[in-house]
DNA sequence: GCTTCAATTGTAAGCGCTTTCATTTTTTAT
DNA sequence: ATAAAAAATGAAAGCGCTTACAATTGAAGC
């Protein structure tokens, strides 16, 4: 005897009222219900007139695929699973909108989970990601250990890390060239005369700011010029940090005539401590950033600024997935992007 | 007989590996499948004892919920459809955050389209979400009809139409009271003594664009000032369109002491034009902008605006999900939200 | 016309879970 | 102790689809 109806009777939803299913759509055509899978996912050999048969008789019905029990029976749910720390800001928007551009066309799906930054929450959504099924996962991740990271991938878990460097997963991180980064602002400072850098680090416990360093420190050794702890002050990516900096140099009598910064946001920061302290940019004093974010050309005067190709990485991203977990070929990638100077105002040759 | 194992029997997916089953931990803990679907669930009742015998099993087997196969007997996903225009920029971004914050807590996810302001391709991005069986959708749409959305509601769908007010599906819609901010720009510059206020517009065929215009003239009205078009430049919401205001305003001779532009991009664009006319902020002219963007306080003087809770939108549009789809209680929501004004430093008396 | 082989279609067994209903066990009241 | 009520569990029928394999049809070759 069959069961009752399920669900709360009292509101017909949309998938209670409209489940038109391939059973009703196979009577219809005078087909099996194979066939009409068949003809939905295009697969095997469907002559053309059994298959207009099928479509007509979809279209009549109303029929609509149901992905949830498609994705059941093939075991690929056609959806990446996607673990950010955060939604706001630009960053993490542009990094989705360049791996969703190259997904969409393969029809797949992003599921959005955030990690916050916090190891607890990020296993969570991993683990949630994967209880959904997900056939891939691209993750930004900044509390959970290398080793996590590692083992998921032993397991088999498909998934790339952007960002993010793993030794022992190379293959699975696509990530930009930090250390080549901070050489190009700081090479560029030197290209121009400047010798006197100050440089705002970004939080030296992150690798990004700690890559960032060294690629300054590089440049500084490529030229001959000495580096000094005295010119260089630890910040934490935040504006303020910038503007603290430049106040913290200048009380211990740091003397530069130019700064570099590990981010925007502190090069932002830095250049209203400077007006503050009646010095101009970039007459008196020029800086440059790092990660050209949207607001860099609107500051004024516009900011120069290293680029950080992050939509380009999400890119790279989908590709890897189309690649490795779909099979498409011909979808590369590269593993580690370079970063590239923005030349705009705040930076000139010292007088 | 039973069937072959599925699926590129070369490549071990994850899914392949790890494929414990409720049947498996229902043998080893010595229960029924249905037991063990009920301590998962949490639904019906179950002997502290068994449930306990029942977590040992899952633990010791490595057991992971296959939320698909659920989704598909329960007719539930737990997922939530989420249209918007693109990813990039500040602004989805905040919206989106909002909303996954409040859905987090109630396990609930959300799969990402972006319609890029197309309507075939907002409509095909609507139908596969309807396809993988949403829950609901929250749209942030622009290019489809009303007609279309409302129809949608009238099927049955569970959706909520973020900025954008339909009369006739008002229930679902959540908006910013564009007017008001408008009024309120403009009443704030009046209120601080201006009379010539010029306007640069967004691209009139907009509902905000309109909308915020109206409130302008509203403020006018209001305050006794008579509107004239001879101050008005409707640009298209884009920085460079602000910049061009500025320059037509004066090279048709207007004469302001203020101007308000209906966003921020366009408030930065006319700074620009501003300045390289030798006018000064907020000496010589006032300015001030709508939606108070991430960078608008990094611009110098920073930027007097208008307020937009996105990312109140955003959460708001969640607990009307939540609330209305899943029946979580006590989820309040507002349909209409009100903008404010933020003071900073672009806006002062006129000399 | 008859075989052979390829193209097309059908049959039916799952995919892993939820949920109704029936059954069994436990508790409570008398 | 025993009946009645409540709590806990189990059996099994789906959810709507995919797909291996079998069966059928059609075309080509001789």
């Amino acid at each position: 005897m069959p069961l009752k109806l399920r669900g709360n009777p009292s509101r017909k939803t949309y998938s209670e009222v409209n489940m038109v299913t391939i059973k009703q759509v196979s009577e219809k055509a005078g087909v099996s219900s194979a066939t009409v899978s068949r003809v939905i996912n295009n697969t095997g050999t469907v002559k053309e007139k059994t298959r207009e048969l099928v479509m007509a008789a979809m279209a009549e019905l109303g029929y609509r695929h149901n992905v949830v029990a498609a994705s059941l029976a093939s075991n690929k749910t056609h959806t990446i699973g996607y673990v950010v720390p955060e939604l706001h800001g630009s960053f993490f928007g542009a990094m989705m909108g360049g791996t969703e551009q190259a997904l969409r066309q393969a029809k797949k799906h992003m599921l959005i989970a955030t990690g916050h930054s916090d190891a607890q929450i990020e296993k969570e959504q991993i683990d949630a990601l994967l209880s959904r099924r997900c056939d891939a996962l691209i993750l930004h991740v900044e509390a959970v250990s290398d080793e996590y990271l590692v083992n998921l991938v032993q397991q088999g878990v498909e998934l790339v890390v952007v960002n993010r460097f793993i030794e022992e997963i190379g293959d699975n991180c696509i990530s930009l060239d930090n250390v080549k980064g901070g050489y190009l602002a700081s090479r560029h400072l030197l290209d121009i005369g400047h010798t006197q850098i100050a440089y705002i680090a970004g939080s030296l416990f992150k690798a990004d700011g700690k890559n960032r360093l060294t690629g300054h420190q590089q440049a500084l050794a490529d030229m001959g010029v000495e580096y000094t702890d005295n010119l260089t002050y630890e910040g934490n990516f935040q504006a303020k940090s910038g503007t603290e900096g430049i106040r913290a140099l200048v009380a211990r009598g740091a003397k530069f005539t130019a700064v570099a910064c590990a981010n925007d946001e502190m090069a932002s920061g830095a250049m209203i401590a400077l007006r503050e302290l009646g010095r101009r940019v970039p007459e008196d004093v020029s800086v440059i950033g790092f990660d050209n974010v949207d607001f860099a050309s609107y500051l004024s005067p516009g900011l120069t600024t290293i680029d950080y190709p992050v939509q380009k990485i999400g890119s790279m991203a989908a590709h890897w997935v189309l690649e490795r977990v779909y099979g498409h070929i011909r979808h590369e990638y590269q593993h580690i992007l370079s970063p590239r100077l923005i030349l705009r105002g705040t930076t000139s040759s010292p007088e």
